[in-house]
Formats: structure tokens, sequence, C-alpha cells
RNA sequence: GUGACCGUAGCUCAGUUGGCAGAGCACUAGGUUGUGGCCCUAGGGGUCGCGGGUUCAAAUCCCGUCGGUCACCCCA
């Protein structure tokens, strides 16, 4: 019996395996020198808290998520999104603020595959709680911007825009003045906007000015504008971010129909756009500013901003401008052993130690056959070992790029290979 | 959940009005004692996604199913 993975997910391996272990090395080290801790959480919580956490109002918890019962009968769900199992964890733990953590972690969705969307994805990302200034946004869409820029990636643009605040059951709060509003003005242009919106507009008429149909974009023209309604702090908050971009030279275009798909942002919301691809899911990171959702979870009244890359959009968007991370070959050093009873660890060892990367037949063969597999390696050097070698202690040293071999005593083999590795590259590059 | 297109060797694909399952690349082994890359020769590898139906005969026609690709909703 044979199996397959199952609808939507991928299994990933060299070559892109090696360009996402490379990514997430730069993203490391990055986001390392701001001091985020790496955080590794449950890949799957209470479903109650992913309801809680991107709200009612989220397809992606209300008819894409993964939820199961265990044996214990607890109803548990895979997590759809990455912030809300670190807002947990920050909360079940008292960590202190300012806490500041990134986490790599899959992410699941149930629905139907295309391009750039999968049921099983991968997401970097971090979470800042507890400042309440601009900064932190600054901060990470400094990050982000940053990260994209050492990739050696070009063709994207920022999106940003502000969605105000809102407090549960708070009226007078600018968020939900500005939904009146534009509600008024949907109530007038019903009949305009597209099938879908024009029965459930009333539902939450946030969602209609992220609509993409012609029939909503042109309805919209005119539209009351979030930007102008917000409270005198949410405004002050906003253009400080903004001007901190421009301080910064981060390009940045408002959005003011940018509304994300999570409940929980208030204030700045922003998306990162790879405009290299083609396909119709273009954005490569997304986030914002969540000042309820840590209180809405259980925890005290605290801040947080944060944002996702989706690992598997973003290898699209390198892809698309043909940008290589790792174009290492897989050896330095190849070795070819003709005996059968000569046990290569051991030698393979003081390669290691010494730093170089080697790579031999496990099964043996024919000496044409490993030196093919030598030159398929990709390897600098060939170290040849056969019976006459043995004999007199030594080992043939191979440049497999001018097929210039000589011989060298064993003891001396791995500092004669780092040599001849070093000429090799010296002339190579 | 909805819709369109597509499933033939590891990969990219050809296969005529239904008539013996193919190519290129890749892989393996050779090309005179122990030398890779180019070249030459030979070889391995396919229940034609799966199940049913029509037919003397199905990769080819019909139905179903699974998978993939792309799009909608929504999102990374």
């Amino acid at each position: 019996m044979q199996f397959q993975s199952p609808t939507g997910t991928l299994d990933i391996y060299a070559p892109e395996s090696d360009e996402i272990q490379k990514l997430v090395v730069v993203f490391s080290k990055l986001v390392k020198y701001l001091g985020y801790k790496l955080i590794l959480t449950p890949m799957f919580e209470d479903a109650g808290l992913f309801k809680a956490g991107a709200g009612q109002n989220a397809d992606v918890v209300t008819k894409e998520m993964y939820e199961f019962e265990d044996k214990s009968g607890r109803h548990l769900a895979l997590k759809p999104e990455g912030t809300a199992s670190v807002i947990r964890a920050f909360v079940q733990h008292s960590y202190q603020t300012p806490f500041k953590a990134w986490y790599l972690s899959p992410a699941f969705r149930y629905e139907n595959p295309q391009s750039g969307r999968y049921r099983q994805h991968h997401q970097l990302g971090v979470e800042v709680l507890g400042p309440t200034s601009y900064l932190a946004d600054v901060e990470i869409i400094y990050l982000l911007d940053r990260f994209y820029k050492e990739l050696g990636l070009k063709n994207y643009r920022l999106l940003i825009n502000s969605m105000g605040h809102s407090e549960v059951g708070e009226a007078s709060e600018c968020r939900n003045q500005y939904k009146v509003v534009l509600l008024k003005y949907l109530d007038q242009r019903a009949e305009l906007l597209c099938q879908d919106h024009r029965l459930k507009y009333e539902l939450n008429p946030l969602r209609v000015l992220d609509c993409k149909k012609p029939d909503c974009v042109g309805a919209l023209e005119g539209a009351p504008r979030l930007v102008d309604y917000l409270c005198q702090d949410c405004m002050t908050h906003h253009e400080s971010v903004l001007n901190a971009l421009s301080d910064l030279n981060i390009e940045f275009e408002n959005a003011h129909n940018l509304v994300r798909g999570f409940d929980y942002y208030t204030k700045t919301t922003f998306e990162f756009q790879s405009t290299a691809l083609k396909s119709s899911q273009s954005a490569i990171s997304g986030g914002g500013r969540y000042d309820n959702l840590v209180a809405n979870l259980g925890g005290q009244d605290v801040s947080g901003a944060g944002f996702g890359i989706g690992i598997e959009r973003l290898m699209m968007a390198l892809n698309a401008e043909e940008i290589r991370l790792d174009k290492s070959e897989q050896y330095d050093c190849f070795l070819v052993n003709l005996v059968t009873d000569f046990m290569p660890m051991k030698l393979i060892d003081s390669f290691i130690k010494a730093g170089l990367r080697i790579g031999y037949s496990i099964d043996g063969g024919s000496l044409k056959s490993q030196m093919r597999q030598a030159n398929k390696s990709g390897a600098d050097i060939g170290i040849i070992i056969g019976a006459s070698e043995l004999e007199s202690a030594s080992a043939t040293l191979k440049n497999l790029r001018n097929s210039d071999q000589f011989g060298v005593s064993i003891d001396s083999l791995v500092s004669e290979a780092s040599k001849l590795l070093a000429t090799i590259r010296e002339k190579k590059f």
C-alpha cells in the first residue's frame, strides 16, 4: 500500500529546503539583534482560543479550522495562525513585559489549495507585548523590510492602514463611529454591491472595503475613509508610524481599504505584497497592532503588535525574482574508498573536525562509479584510497577542477586537503 | 463550499480515425590492470492515477472516484 500526502500539503526537500534553512537563519539572526527570543508553542490548542482570538468574523476560524476531539473529549484545533498561541503562553506563564518573541510554526487551514495557498503552510513571525508606543509598530515593519532586503528581494510593496480602536461594547470608539457612517453609506448603495455583499454587508461592513469585485470597488468610490474618522489618539499614532517610515526611507502606500481578516487588529495594520508574483495571492506577510487581544484572552490590559510571514509565499516571491539563497554544493571533498575492509569513519571524523564537508560512497563501488559520484556531488577534491595507498599509509589527493593529483601521507591528509581547497577556491572565485 | 482545466517511466512530454507502451533527460553498468566531467554501447524502470462500463480489442470512448493546477470566498 502506498500513501500520499494529504490534499494541500507539501513535502519540502533540497534544494528548496536548503533555501528555507538559509532564510530561517537570516531571520533568526536579524531578530536576535533586537532581543527577540524564540518561542515554541503547541501545534494544537483549545479550539476556543482561536475563536476568542481571531474572532467570530474570521473565515479562518469559522469555516477553515481543523477541529477535533482528543480521546478524552477535549475540543482542540490545529493552529490556523500564530499569534493566539503566543498570547496564550504569555498570559499563562505571566511573562514579563516588554515581551519579544519570534516563532517558526506551521499553520493549518482547511481550504481548497491553489497557487500560494495550502492546507498546511509555515510562518515566521514575531510578537511584541507591552509597548503601547507607535515605535513597536515601526520596529516590526522595519524588521520585515530589513529582512527582505537582506534576502535580496526587490519587487515588493508595503500597504498600511489604521483600523482605529474598538473596545467591546464601546460605541464611542472611533472604529465603531466609522462603522456607523460606513453602514449608512452602504445602505444607500446596497444594490450596487456585489451579489455576496448585497446580502451580508450589514454583518460586517468593514469587510466590504476588502472586496475586489468590480461592483463593490465601484460602489466604494467616494466612500468615507476610516482614517478620516480616527480619534485624536489613533490619528497621532498613525501619523507617527508613517512619519517614522518616511524617516527610515521605507516606502509605503496608504491603503484605506486594507482590512485584514482577523478581528483583533487595532490601529496599525499592514501587509507586504510581492509585485513579482503573478498569482492572485501576493501577500507575503501581514500584521499589525492588537491592543485588546491580551485582555480578551484573559490577560491584563497589555498592548501588542506582530506579524506573520508566509514562508511558502516568500519562496514563491524569491523564485519569481530568480533569487537563489543557497548555492553551495553538497560537499567540499569526496572520499573514494576502494578497500572494502577499510572503515572510513575515523578519517571522515577528522575532516568534520577540521570543518570540511566530506562525501563518500557508503555502498562502495568501482573506481569509475565512485569517481562519477564524486563529480556529481560538486566536490572540488577527490580523495582516493586504494590498496597501494593503504600499504604506504598515504592517500591520493585529486583536484577535480583540473585533474591534477598527488600523493600525501594519511597524517597530513586533512591539512593538505584544506590547503588544496583554499587554492582552488582562490583561483575559481 | 463552488467552478474550469489536467493525470502516460524519477523529470519534461509524444502516442494518428480505438489495434504490440515510446522519446529526451536522469539513473545503473561497461568502453583492457586504479581515475570523474564530453563521447559511445548496453541495461533497469510504467497495474497508462484508481474503479467500473462500451468493444473482438481501451492510454485513447463513457461514468464514477482520488490527486494536481488555477480561480472564487478568504488568507500567508
